[in-house]
DNA sequence: TCGACCATGAGGTCTGACCACCAGCATACA
DNA sequence: TGTATGCTGGTGGTCAGACCTCATGGTCGA
């Protein structure tokens, strides 16, 4: 049942090109921000039309590993790992995410991503996070440039981690949740509370205290997780109780239709 | 910096389509498992070109929510949510991920997945899980079976567990190593010993025990990992100590080159 | 010197034709 | 009667070439 073919995409042209560009990335030949040649002529060079082309292309720029700018190229990206973020959405709907689940995920994965950061972080980590800190603290004023070092703090850390796999997934939810975020936060009042507890983060981190660290982490998603219902009261603070599992799980493979309130799509 | 526009997806017919489905898929119009219609009709009704249509369906199918089927039709994804593999295959290349951090990933998520399990689980769940131990035991000689088994034992953990979204990342893990599994357990001996270990994680799991599963959990993937490391010296068991962080991180934002070994692609 | 204009080249879309595949049905054969 | 074969309709896959939109950079006039 598990593990069908390989690739996600279908039609032998489409994989024909991903395939390609894999390769490329895998020998080196391109890397994250490099730019691939003019449509027409790598469609040419490849030996198929360029429509197909363009289908591999927007398949490889869904999952987010390619951008596509309009009048001036397309390149491999050049930003932290994720998967693609509409993904997240869509799964979401499909699924039936809610925000509750969310927060926990967060809490569980950053936890440990901070632990280990705080087991791995090295100096260049510890000087970046001090100065994300420093930031937030001197704008604890302004929400959305605030938001902006909370997140860059958050990215840092799970480089720290050391393991882009766990940090891909956080950026992932990090970026589902920042738009949201983004409204909820204009009216905060606790900024400078927010501060100190990246302060204490980092410090654990520094002091390479893995405890500590997972310690502070998880008290300070906790408490993101209580403002963000406190000013999102259209999203109900669902306690994760014993509840809420799936209906008569058809043959438990997924299908779990959106049940409750939550998830703003994308 | 971060959090910039919301959709990967540039061009608006393809924004469009991709859109619609959602739109579709929130209201509960479209379901996993539905079918959409043709692309020529559909396209119409859309008031758009069927070639633009494809690029907005190439699109979801690239992110794994539609799954097209050459010759039959196109409809949503009916299957445990997951990101797409590919992409994990590709970010691997990209971004040079490694096993051992592959495992590390799981070691986190998992370990907490089935302690929630252990929490949440009802009794659907048990007796599901129930019957893959029993099913694992009864052919511990026929490597291919048991690994099925052993994918869906893992993933009714992470259905029992209550939270989608950690079930999904689960589930990309899983079927982006399960290719590599199924090689490398052909010739195993200790099948017997995988079945145990699965026992005694439902045994804690029955008795709403989170800190005993966890436990349980946490020493079963170790003893995959080190199965994993001692079949496979092509990937040696690279100790996740202080040690491969990035080089002087650009600015901190992504773009490791492939290191060490490891990794091979999707 | 500076702003407006335009040439260039990139991606975005459309059209309509044709190919490849799958499923189901009708026919033919045993 | 039952099975095997082959056809056919519908669906996605690919192609070609034309045209549109956008971003950029150079040129030219004020």
């Amino acid at each position: 049942m598990p593990g069908q073919k390989q690739c996600v995409q279908d039609s032998d042209r489409t994989m024909q090109v991903v395939n390609h560009i894999r390769i490329l990335i895998e020998s080196g030949a391109l890397r994250p921000g490099d730019r691939i040649p003019p449509e027409r002529e790598f469609a040419r060079s490849l030996g198929i039309s360029r429509a197909s082309l363009r289908t591999g292309i927007g398949a490889l720029a869904a999952m987010g590993v390619m951008k596509v700018r309009h009048g001036v190229g397309t390149c491999v990206v050049d930003s932290p790992a994720a998967f693609s973020n509409a993904s997240l959405g869509l799964m979401g709907a499909l699924y039936g995410f809610q925000f509750w689940q969310m927060f926990e995920a967060r809490l569980i994965v950053e936890s440990s991503l901070a632990a280990l950061a705080a087991e791995r972080g090295r100096e260049e980590h510890h000087a970046a996070l001090a100065e994300q800190v420093a930031e937030m603290c001197a704008i604890a004023d302004q929400p959305a440039e605030f938001l902006k070092h909370d997140v860059l703090f958050h990215r840092i850390i799970a480089q720290a981690s050391g393991n882009p796999i766990l940090a891909a997934v956080i950026e992932t939810l990090t970026l589902a949740m920042y738009e949201q975020r983004r409204k909820t936060v204009e009216q905060a009042d606790y900024l400078d509370k927010m501060a100190e507890m990246h302060r204490d983060i980092y410090r654990a981190i520094r002091a390479h205290d893995p405890a500590e660290a997972r310690k502070q982490m998880e008290h300070h998603l906790r408490m993101a997780e209580n403002a963000h219902n406190t000013e999102q009261p259209a999203s109900p603070a669902i306690p994760p109780a014993r509840k809420r599992a799936r209906k008569p799980p058809a043959a438990l493979v997924g299908s779990t239709r959106h049940a409750e309130q939550g998830w703003p799509g994308l």
